[in-house]
This record gives structure tokens, sequence and C-alpha cells, in this order.
DNA sequence: ACTGTGCATTGATGTATGATAAGAAACCGA
DNA sequence: TCGGTTTCTTATCATACATCAATGCACAGT
């Protein structure tokens, strides 16, 4: 067993004994995939959801004019996947690539079906999750609708300052919606402030 | 008990039994609201996930700058809610608010905790709520960060062509995020498009 | 029928951001 | 250490959309 992570995300979540859980991730195949490589492409059939035990993972479409928009960015102890895909078996419309060298837990259906059945917590828990998920894209639709690129750039300097360091910008700019090049203007504007004080 | 739609929407995706249903949904409050009447104001906390019966609810924010910013339509047989207020507590940022004379029922989480102690086919369908909401917001975060005006009026019109006629162009346009005034640009180049044709 | 209020349209103008291109800097991999 | 990518910055120009302001409609209330 090679996933520490997940053993203590879920211990720490759960009313879960240690060897029930050992004996339930067993059955989880653990993958290592180098910088660039890819977990999912557009139009395949997305059927696990990949937990990063280590490295950075990121999850984007590419438009008709093939522009790439960033979905989202996973850190260590960060689920992603297509869950639509897995869960409503369509092909997915996502790409999901290794921005580093990375460990990923692969969990099926079978494994979210064997914890709901052996864990009673467990429906809570995916729950949260779930719920947590949907704050999180309601929060971000609310920026998209309503703050400009300065905005945008602070707040995700806020709320992810380890990955900021971490990606291209060009990676942070299509997750912002905006252009490498008017990020870039961005941060010299903010720089240009900040000095100023 | 008055929620006819509520009581059809739950027994054709559940396994209940008529009894069983009408036995619950007592439990339930029905609301009249008439046009304009506020469901939920920011800084409340949301103590109820709403299903609308008849009529048409509206739910958006309002930024520093007081510009609204429509979050969801919800017409007949929709629910509206902030669930993340409601879920955890929280003190909410959006409004709901009535668009017409409508009907709601107010759901609270006993409701929800009794139906998934009582049917044991809840869980596996509010999974698949959660998982429709995150695909739709998914699809949202998509569009905003790739189309542009015209694109994104399109996509409503597609999607929700029933809404169009019965809200004003201003909320469609606060929904897609533009201007009433590039709205009605973005129409009339329409307009003419088709007309050339 | 009159009048007020809100909404849609239109035009003139402004501005933030996009597109393109080129140079500078940083980052590999051999 | 070198040479070559890739990424970041900077500059210019282009444009979609916002802002501001005026007008026209339509509907509701008196």
């Amino acid at each position: 067993m090679n996933s520490p992570s997940l053993k203590l995300f879920l211990t720490s979540n759960l009313d879960i004994e240690e060897d029930e859980i050992l004996s339930i991730l067993k059955s989880c195949q653990v993958k290592s995939v180098k910088k660039d490589a890819f977990l999912l492409r557009e139009n395949e059939h997305c059927k696990h959801t990949f937990f990063v035990e280590s490295g950075l993972i990121r999850q984007y479409s590419i438009d008709d004019k093939g522009k790439e928009h960033t979905i989202s960015f996973a850190p260590e102890n960060w689920f992603v996947s297509d869950r639509e895909s897995v869960y409503f078996d369509e092909a997915s419309a996502y790409y999901i690539q290794a921005l580093e060298d990375s460990e990923v837990v692969m969990i099926d259906e079978d494994f979210f079906l064997t914890l709901s059945e052996e864990i009673p917590s467990f429906t809570d828990f995916n729950n949260k999750l779930l719920h947590n998920h949907i704050r999180h894209l309601q929060k971000r639709i609310n920026m998209l609708l309503s703050a400009c690129a300065e905005q945008r750039y602070l707040e995700f300097v806020a709320m992810y300052p380890d990955i900021l360091l971490r990606v291209p910008q060009t990676m942070i700019a299509s997750y912002l919606g905006i252009t490498p090049e008017s990020l870039s203007r961005v941060r010299k504007e903010l720089a240009r402030k900040n000095f100023k004080k």
C-alpha cells in the first residue's frame, strides 16, 4: 500500500478502523505520472477520480479556437476528476494533465460503492465533499461575473498562494479567464502600486 | 397538502409509496410569494431549500459597485437555495426573489434527513441531483471562460427558451455577465444576420 | 385618456483587455 | 557550459464591451 496521504485523509474524516481502510485501499491502484503526461484526454470516458498523493495536476478544456481554459489545479491531497463523465458515463470535454511528476491514487466507482456500503459515515462525508465542490464553483462563477482582471488575480493569490509559485503564469491567466499578457500587466501595475505606498 | 408538483417529482424519482410521501410532505410548509418578494436576503442564514411549485424565482448577488449578478433562474419544478448557507450554516451572499407570483415548498434539513433515513433510494437520488448541479456549474464556468457575448446569449436561448420570454433582458444580461445595452446590440445583430439569410 | 415608471433601444465615446510581435529572462537537457 | 525552449515582459495596435446619455415604448395606476 502506497497512498499514505489518502489513508490519512480518509481516517481523519471517516469513522473507520485502520485495517478496514487498508483492505479497501488495497483495491486502488497507485499511478506515477511524469510531468506533462495525461490522465485523461478530451472525448475519452473518465473512469476514475484521482487523489493526488504528491505533485500537481491540472484540468483544462480547449475551445474551438484552440485556446486552453484551466478548470482546476489539484495539488497534494486534492481530488481531480471529470466526475460528470464518470457519473453519467459521458465522453469528457476535458484534459487532465500532470504539471509536475506526480503520484495519484486511481479511485473507481466500486471504491465509492464499497465505502458507502461498509462505512455508514461515508455518505455524509461524500455529501460534504460535493457541497464543498459546489460552493467552490459558485464562488468562481460569481467572480467571473463580477470581478475585473486585477481582482481576479488578487483573489487567486489569496486563495492559492502555494499554487501560484508552482505553475506558469500562462496557466494562471487561463484559470482567471484573461490572457497571459494581461496578467503580466496586472502584476506590473500591482507592483507599481505597492512600491508607491 | 398542496404541493402536487413536488409530490410528482419525488414519486417519479424515488422508490416510494404514495402515502409515505404524503406523510413526509405534510411537514413541509407551502408559501405563496408575491412578485418581487424576497425568500432570502444577503447576510441572512438560509434555512430552506425551495421547490418551485409555480411561478419563477431568481437568485442573485450584488457586488461592491451595486451591480446585480444573476446566479440562477428557477421556474416550476426547480429547486433554488443557497445550499452552502444551509449546509455550512453561513451568512448568505445572495438574494432570492420572486419574479412572478409564485408558490414554493419550503424544505428544511430535517426533510432531507427523514428522506434519507426512510427511503433507501434517496441517497442515490440526492447524489444524482448534486452531480447534476455540479455539471451545470462546470458548464457555466467553461462558458464564462471561453465564450463571447453572442455565444453566451445563443447558449442561453438554446438551454432556457422558456425562461427567455418570462424575464426582463436586464436580468438575462446579468446572468450572461454583460450589460443590458450589449445584450440589446447582440440581439439586433443576430436579427440582422437572420434576415440576410 | 393621461401620466409616470421601468425597460429596451440607439448613438457617441471611453477603456480594459485581446491580438500580434519581438526582445529579455529563466529554465532545462545534453 | 552551452544552445535551445519555454516563459515572461513590453510595446503597439485593434476591438469587444462598458459607460453615459437621450429617446421611444409599453404598461399600470389614477
